[in-house]
DNA sequence: CGGCGGCTTGAAGGACGTCAAGATTAGTGG
DNA sequence: CCACTAATCTTGACGTCCTTCAAGCCGCCG
């Protein structure tokens, strides 16, 4: 039954593809392509590099920032996979996100100065550290950092946007499961066979359900011919199907 | 059955207490605060003036932007209160937020490069328009409003998980009574009284009930004495029990 | 192998939505 | 100022989707 295993570029300690060097960006870095093109030289480069620090490897259940931690910078997910989430004073958990690889995270604990949430690892997490001062001075330098900064945090508001309406469960679930899809496709990753890194429990959370009904859930998919799903392993088989479900939800 | 009327500041055509002129920002201006102690000069201060316009009047219905249309600013409201949704291509509505004076609208637009909701007025309206691309270059020149820039889209971030919990009915309304409340509070208007600008159905939405469900809910904080309600004017008259029930929505 | 956490499946109950009817208010024109 | 209409709000009865509770299963790791 691994057929599965093959699948996907998330395996554990997956070597990371490009990882940039002493001249050069990540392929994935949220920046590299606001640098390039402002014809950084060498300087700015110089700058960069001290801004920025290569973290990790964290891993499942390590913590990367903690709520309440002074806010001194911003991530970028370099390798695995990231969640954040809220705990209330009575340890009720809500989860915010998952958070890919040439993802950011942290962006919101700027205006509070300290992290709203916890970041945890998934699984194996290694992470860019961008000091926010820094990258606050390189902006007001170099205007490119400035908008892609500014084009980062809207992008979030919208983000935080997409899941807050009224839906069917099977609406919420088939636009989480494209919206994994487009992310991954984004970044480079097979866009119709994952892993669903998290447990149920975080998905159901994240879609405000219980963890038995995106089992039950998930579960119609499959009989329906929409998804195959083993254990953590999912291929989209119909994706059409699923847009149509999601259609009130992903609307672009 | 009056004794309403006289309560909150909130009438329509009510008069805008502080607006700025030549030589001032208007005191609930959101870069006012950045730019006074940046030792703004008269040239930055015609900059300002450059690339801010106050418009309206806008009345009830009217729309201050519409989705879709190119960004190409942000606004702050100065009086009134704006609402922004989502419509999907079935017509369903979304309702995003809804934004008193002092508040900034727009921020969400940045990175898609166009308004992703509908911003409409509930009552009469006035807005201040800030040229986007002039408060970038401004951003660049002046550092605190490039960090005010920040913080504001860091709190919009926060803003929408806030209500992104699962929560029953009653918590939700209490914590969006009393998120109301404290920014009112903040804006200098009366706290504990004041009007719901918007239609039930809106409130409802935007808190994912039904809108019987508000309406019920309502009623039955009233029969518990935590707050008095006559058509939308409502009166907080127990916030301890009302911040009780909304513990898990408000953390802060 | 045995234990444990995560996942699945079934049965029952509840919170909220839907539907429908009335009540109240607001808006409009005579 | 009042009558008339339309929109909004309220209230009740009923239905349903999802949760909760409970039990069993599976895979993993010591």
């Amino acid at each position: 039954m691994s057929q599965w295993s093959q699948h996907g570029r998330l395996q554990p300690h997956d070597p990371i593809a490009d990882d940039g060097d002493e001249v050069h960006f990540c392929s994935t870095c949220a920046f590299g392509s606001a640098c390039l093109p402002a014809g950084l030289d060498k300087t700015a480069l110089n700058e960069l590099h001290m801004l920025v620090g290569h973290v990790g490897p964290f891993h499942d259940g390590d913590i990367v920032f903690r709520s309440g931690e002074r806010f001194g910078a911003v991530f970028a997910v370099r390798a695995g996979m990231v969640k954040t989430r809220q705990l209330d004073d009575e340890g009720h958990e809500q989860v915010l996100g998952f958070h890919l690889p040439g993802e950011m995270i942290g962006l919101d604990a700027i205006h509070p100065a300290k992290y709203p949430c916890d970041a945890i690892a998934l699984d194996t997490v290694f992470v860019c550290r961008f000091s926010f001062p820094a990258l606050s001075t390189l902006a007001t330098k170099i205007p490119d950092v400035q908008g892609r900064l500014f084009d980062l945090l809207s992008a979030d508001i919208g983000k935080s946007a997409r899941y807050s309406g009224d839906h069917a469960a099977d609406e919420r679930l088939a636009a989480f499961l494209l919206d994994l899809s487009g992310r991954y496709a984004a970044r480079g990753f097979a866009p119709n066979a994952f892993r669903l890194v998290m447990p149920r429990a975080d998905i159901a959370n994240f879609l405000r359900l219980a963890a038995e009904t995106v089992s039950r859930v998930l579960r119609r998919f499959q009989d329906q011919n929409l998804i195959r799903v083993d254990g953590r392993e999912v291929e989209l088989t119909d994706k059409a199907a699923l847009r149509k479900l999601a259609r009130h939800i992903l609307r672009d």
